[in-house]
DNA sequence: TTGCTCCTCACGTCACGTGAGGTGGC
DNA sequence: TTGCTCCTCACGTCACGTGAGGTGGC
């Protein structure tokens, strides 16, 4: 698949799978005659998953540790985040009765 | 009060504060002869606000749209937010659910 | 040659973080 | 002079956004 379908596909910007591959996270698999960039199923894949590990708060940084560790670490960082993500979603839940309240006022 | 002070009762950084006074958000209301940054109840009640706004989810640029804005579009601008901040109450269960789904599995 | 699509830089953006270098008074 | 606190730049960071300039084939 050529960069624009990959992107189409999972939904990211083409500027957003060069930060990826900057960061180490992917690489094109290919190109064609033209010099356009091609990705195969796994990076697709690949791709499709730093996605939702970002969408779970974590940095591209975090990301390629991630990739790197052991089952149990992953474990251990999830459980981390939903921790994190637990502590996120009662902010967002107080911030909406905040800013309710202002209306009220107003 | 002194910048630190503030900073210390409003929890905010000096950096975020001279961020703030960059976006034109804030002024220091006067220095001390050693020339330290002096803020007074206005300004640092400013601060506090800035600091709510931004955890609203709103940018510097917004908030500087807002401090002259009608108490209509005020309201109208928080409706939105409320409505964004729904939205992302919503994200960040669902990505709850998702990170625990992983941990299951692991 | 013109138009189209894609490529690779590279500066810009946002809200600060993190020193660097300098100052004033004990 | 040393130490302490604060000041004002100014580059760095993070994850891209947004052009700029160039390429290949219809």
């Amino acid at each position: 698949m050529t960069l624009r379908e990959v992107c189409d596909a999972v939904g990211v910007s083409r500027r957003a799978v060069q930060g990826y591959e900057k960061a180490g996270l992917v690489r094109a698999t290919g190109k064609t005659s033209r010099g356009y960039l091609l990705y195969d199923e796994g990076a697709q894949q690949q791709i499709k998953k730093i996605k939702l590990f970002q969408e779970l708060g974590f940095t591209l940084k975090e990301i390629g540790a991630l990739s790197r560790a052991t089952d149990e670490e992953l474990k251990a960082a999830l459980e981390r985040q939903v921790e994190k993500l637990k502590q996120e979603s009662g902010r967002v839940g107080e911030m909406i009765r905040v800013a309710q309240e202002m209306i009220e006022r107003l």
